[in-house]
RNA sequence: GCCUCGGUGGCGGAAUUGGUAGACGCGCACGACUCAAAAUCGUGUAGUAGUGAUACUGUGAGAGUUCGAUUCUCUCCCGAGGCACCA
């Protein structure tokens, strides 16, 4: 060995570039996508590509789920780890039309910048698997996915109150106005109304509830979903309506505490409530009530939060309401504290129990009525209540008097039969009774609402709709198959009435006849539908009766054939109400066993459902036959249930209810349909546009693009129009996961096998700020897919971490402040390496961290002494004894990594570093050789480059990135000798060094016989003495 | 108002089945090297008292449980983020 080696200059320009070369050139990182032996996925959000180029916080991000990606490759996984950008939507368009250039341009380069950027920061990228949202190879599948949602019935259209920002001239959901104020631009929202797309997320908010009970996410991120989706279980109660003592039909609302119904001293409408207008000819005080409506309706977001404070509302004289607990009249109001758009619009207002129901009653001076006691239902105790300061009883007096409102839990009073019960036995108690006397029932509603795709604006992928008027001529003119039920209805012809309309709007009607003698038989049932089942087409509808709409479905679940929509009228797919003994009695004349058997059969719905475009059941509870609670329980996947009360079975030969439900759901009053375009007609490419801006009007920019707009249809091949809205951002990243492993395939969104293989995503990390929406969206769409059958799985990521945000100098960056770091700079003065650890070592991963100028300069010394240190070492020392630091080392860092919990990593590197340096001089040949292995290793995770160096040094085999984790001996883990900690009193008084194994009498011993202790002890008496085994002892006296 | 997270030296932050508070780093001070500075290396660094060993105080405030509390319980204060007239 010859004596003071050179040590070679850290440069991490050229080393950085060396080695990302080389590793781009060898594939390093490409992961063998069909044959990897244990697959891991991971994954963390892309990047929006803005002009200003990759943000700091990107990198935080990037490099710390690299170095756990890493660390999870040394483990022995195929990791796979891609990158894309998540290009569309509005920021990149109004950059620019801002800065006057094409946005086609302008992504072009924002695309080359990013991906440059990306690549400097030396993380484990697939570069062969890349996705941009805003490539025709991509939406394309985006549009495929819209109408996956379209044919399921979950996209639909719907005209709406919509939020409009007057300077983005587009429409926002509800998630992008922060307090009445434009999330981009924050200017103040306007309401408007328009016609938009929707998804209809609302339809799976119990299961996107359900399933945060057992996936593995952190607990504030599923309290956070938990609290938007906001499901809360109540009543809906009903109140009969009287004008002039007369009964004028009755007002349903929404409850979460049924048991203060007693307590309800009045109503309140929303502005927008339907009885509101129909009751106009019986309102005293019209004038004053329309003027106030009027106003309230018009209310933009910015005017409704200036007035929170106050609350107003007039009184719809001549109109009452009767508590149907107490028997009481109660007056109506209408108030724009009520929103139309949760539960009925509608409420029971209970002063003396609500906050904001007493703020209105005091305001206008309404009765109100203590119904809940603030008292323990066990032990009777009253509930301490206000402030220290205030007075209890005082307060508790008030509460009595409804001076004041109580909104806790108590014991009912005032409540005629609920008197003395607690509020949960009362709730349970109201429900009952309610639903006996059938004024209301058990009702869950949702904060939920349904997702608005649509957006006016060009950079998006266009709604892949074609609206056809020839189609909404047709549309009337289908096949109906009618098909009636056991009950022996003369000639076949269930339902005439329904019939001879059905003929008046254009349709062929089928009604056979079939053979309903005493013996019902289901084969022979099937037997003559089928040549009428033939005669059907991809546009027709059934609508059955009872048994007749359960021969249909084993029909249809044995052939090809095709349907639009198909009703199930009182259908006999529900059990018997009753048993069949009852209804052997009943119908003495049939064969009840050949009945059963018929009913009994059993269906395999999976079948059936991708066969119909749409299906209803309509059944009531009132139905003699049929039982309503296990339709509610079925949950069919597709079929949408109406239960309906005052129906028997549905048998009337006019039935306007029924019939005005069938007409609704079959024919659009639209002037045009809405006509999806077929997958191979996809992409449907954005048009290259000169002028994007948005026109104003609520229509997008492709509105005015003739040649896009004009088009045929797909179905008639008459001239048609194209939709012209785009889809939100949000539907792009809902799904792009599911891409990359499959980005080479340009005939499905994503292979099966790849699919299978890749996904779920084993992990997830990214910014709290997204822990609500992107990811309760990309839950969504992911539970859609799985219900049309392209994947397994109900959740998309096995696991999610929330990283948090980084700050420079206490101070949130922002570009206005001139304090943004710029990671460009940042590499070019102190290389990848430095700043991956140092932005690894501002703190918990989770909780983010603050960025100081003067602690990257500390990190960038640490990586030249590390340099320095490694290069310095030659073993010409006679060895270090305990070498036992390399294995805790190796142990901690490990775990740590697993943990992500980096900072703590890096402290112990450092530590590890620290410990070499002091006994550089002593290490022998063997033990230097050992630790610069261990060094290039453990470092590889977090500084990827310099590990490569020290690799290469080493002479090590292939990359480092490549190795195998290293192991640690066990053994050496745990030391010999322990440091026995001594208290008296509970404070550290003494430390001795004692073996590891000591006993408990010998470690009590030599505790009280130290120098240190006894003048402590000092002749008192020692009351007892605690042994912590290996830790510590405490003496009391 | 509600929900969630947090509050530890001059600063970023460590430490949890309750058991040595302040790891690691920044900053600062002093020293070495140097004509000098930078860089580098070394020493010290929670506060108070003391030359010192050491003693007392100390994890937002107060109380409680315990031999022992940064950790658990209760009350309160402050900060950050999210939601907000959701019945």
């Amino acid at each position: 060995m010859k004596k003071g080696r050179i040590v070679p200059q850290y440069n991490f320009a050229k080393i950085e570039k060396k080695w990302q070369k080389s590793w781009q050139e060898k594939k390093v990182y490409e992961v063998d996508i069909n044959n990897a032996k244990k697959p891991f996925y991971n994954l963390m959000m892309f990047p929006y590509p803005s002009a200003e180029g990759l943000h700091v916080g990107g990198v935080y991000t990037y490099t710390g789920v690299d170095a756990f990606g890493r660390f999870k490759r040394m483990q022995g996984y195929d990791v796979f780890e891609p990158m894309g950008l998540d290009g569309f939507g509005i920021h990149s368009e109004n950059y620019a039309m801002k800065i006057g250039e094409h946005i086609d341009d302008v992504s072009k380069r924002t695309e080359k910048n990013f991906y440059r950027q990306l690549s400097s920061i030396g993380n484990m990228f697939d570069w062969s698997r890349t996705v941009e949202t805003y490539k025709p190879e991509y939406y394309r599948w985006t549009q495929w996915l819209f109408l996956q949602l379209f044919k399921k019935g979950l996209a639909y259209q719907k005209k709406a109150k919509v939020n409009w920002c007057p300077s983005c001239k587009t429409v926002l959901s509800d998630e992008q106005v922060i307090q009445g104020q434009c999330e981009r631009c924050d200017s103040f929202v306007e309401k408007r109304e328009l016609k938009q797309w929707f998804f209809r997320i609302t339809k799976y908010a119990d299961r996107l509830l359900k399933n945060l009970d057992w996936i593995d996410w952190p607990e504030d991120v599923k309290t956070n979903q938990r609290n938007w989706i906001g499901k809360s279980e109540g009543a809906n109660i009903k109140f009969q309506v009287e004008v002039a003592g007369e009964n004028k039909g009755e007002l349903e609302v929404f409850t979460t505490r049924p048991d203060t119904l007693f307590g309800a001293t009045y109503m309140v409408l929303a502005p927008e409530h339907e009885l509101v207008q129909s009751a106009k000819e019986v309102i005293e005080n019209w004038s004053e009530v329309d003027k106030y409506v009027k106003k309230a309706i018009s209310k933009s977001e910015q005017e409704r939060k200036n007035d929170e404070k106050t609350k107003t509302g007039v009184e719809l004289k001549g109109i009452s309401a009767i508590n149907p607990a107490s028997g009481e009249k109660i007056p109506v109001w209408v108030a724009d504290y009520v929103l139309a758009g949760y539960g009925t619009g509608a409420i029971m207002a209970v002063p003396a129990h609500d906050a904001r129901d007493f703020e209105f009653a005091k305001k206008f001076g309404i009765e109100v009525k203590c119904v809940v006691e603030p008292k323990d239902s066990k032990t009777g105790l009253i509930f301490r209540l206000g402030t220290p300061k205030e007075d209890p009883q005082e307060k508790l007096e008030k509460i009595y008097k409804g001076e004041e409102c109580y909104e806790g839990l108590g014991v009912s009073m005032n409540s005629g039969f609920l008197n003395g019960k607690s509020t949960t036995e009362a709730k349970a108690e109201m429900l009952e009774w309610l639903e006996k006397k059938n004024v209301g029932k058990k009702s869950i509603d949702f904060k939920l609402r349904d997702w608005c795709v649509s957006r006016q604006r060009y950079w998006g992928p266009p709604i892949p709709i074609v609206w056809c008027k020839e189609c909404a001529k047709n549309q009337n003119k289908r096949k109906v198959l009618m098909i009636h039920g056991f009950e022996g209805v003369g000639d076949g012809n269930w339902f005439p009435h329904l019939k001879k309309e059905l003929e008046e709007k254009g349709c062929e009607v089928f009604t056979p006849t079939l053979e309903t003698n005493t013996k019902p038989d289901l084969e022979q049932w099937m037997k003559q539908l089928k040549p009428y089942l033939d005669k059907l087409d991809e546009n027709s509808v059934i609508i059955g009766h009872s048994l007749g709409s359960k021969a249909i479905l084993h029909l249809l679940e044995g052939n090809k054939q095709k349907v639009d929509k198909i009703f199930l009228v009182a259908s006999a797919i529900g059990n018997l109400k009753r048993d069949w003994k009852w209804l052997a009695d009943r119908w003495k004349n049939s064969d009840v066993e050949s009945l059963r058997k018929f009913w009994e059969a059993e269906l395999d719905w999976s079948k059936i459902n991708p066969k119909v475009n749409e299906s209803f059941a309509i059944v009531s509870k009132d139905d003699l036959y049929v039982d309503v609670s296990n339709y509610e329980a079925m949950e069919l996947d597709g079929l949408n249930v109406e239960i309906w009360d005052g129906h028997r079975h549905f048998q009337q030969t006019e039935n306007a209810a029924l019939k005005d439900f069938i007409f609704e759901n079959l024919f659009s009053n639209s002037e045009a349909v809405a006509v999806p375009v077929p997958d191979n007609q996809l992409p449907v490419k954005l048009p290259p546009m000169k002028d994007f801006l948005p026109e104003g009007t609520g229509k997008g920019p492709l509105a005015k693009n003739a040649e896009f707009v004009k088009t045929t249809c797909p179905v008639c091949g008459a001239d048609a129009e194209r939709e012209t809205d785009v889809s939100d951002p949000f539907v792009d990243s809902s799904w792009y996961f599911f891409r990359y492993p499959s980005t080479e395939f340009d005939d499905v969104a994503f292979d099966k096998e790849r699919t299978k293989k890749w996904l779920p995503v084993d992990s997830y990390i990214g910014g709290k700020e997204h822990t609500v929406l992107h990811l309760l969206y990309s839950r969504f769409i992911t539970m859609v897919l799985k219900d049309s059958g392209y994947i397994d799985f109900d959740e998309p990521y096995k696991k999610f971490f929330g990283h948090g945000l980084i700050t420079k100098e206490g101070a949130k960056m922002s570009k206005s402040k001139g304090n943004v770091v710029n990671p460009d700079v940042m590499i070019e003065k102190y290389g990848a390496d430095t700043t991956r650890m140092y932005l690894r070592f501002l703190g918990d991963f989770s909780q983010g961290g603050d960025w100081r100028d003067s602690g990257i300069e500390g990190m960038n010394r640490f990586t030249k002494r590390l340099w320095s240190l490694f290069f310095e070492l030659e073993g010409n020392g006679k060895g270090v004894d305990d070498f036992s630091m390399i294995d805790k080392t190796i142990k901690v860092v490990g775990e740590d990594l697993e943990k992500l919990s980096f900072n703590t990593a890096v402290a112990r590197l450092m530590e590890f570093v620290n410990w070499v340096k002091e006994n550089k001089n002593q290490f022998n040949e063997k033990q230097v050789k050992k630790i610069k292995e261990t060094m290039a290793l453990i470092f590889a995770p977090m500084m990827p480059h310099i590990a490569e160096e020290f690799w290469q040094e080493i002479g090590g085999e292939s990359f480092v990135c490549e190795q195998r984790w290293p192991n640690y001996d066990k053994d050496k883990i745990i030391d010999n000798e322990i440091e026995l900690v001594i208290q008296v009193n509970g404070k550290l008084r003494d430390k001795i060094k004692t073996p590891r194994d000591i006993t408990e009498n010998e470690a009590k011993k030599i505790s009280l016989e130290s120098e240190n202790i006894q003048k402590f002890i000092n002749g008192k008496e020692v009351r007892k003495v605690i042994y912590v085994p290996g830790k510590l002892v405490n003496i009391v006296i």
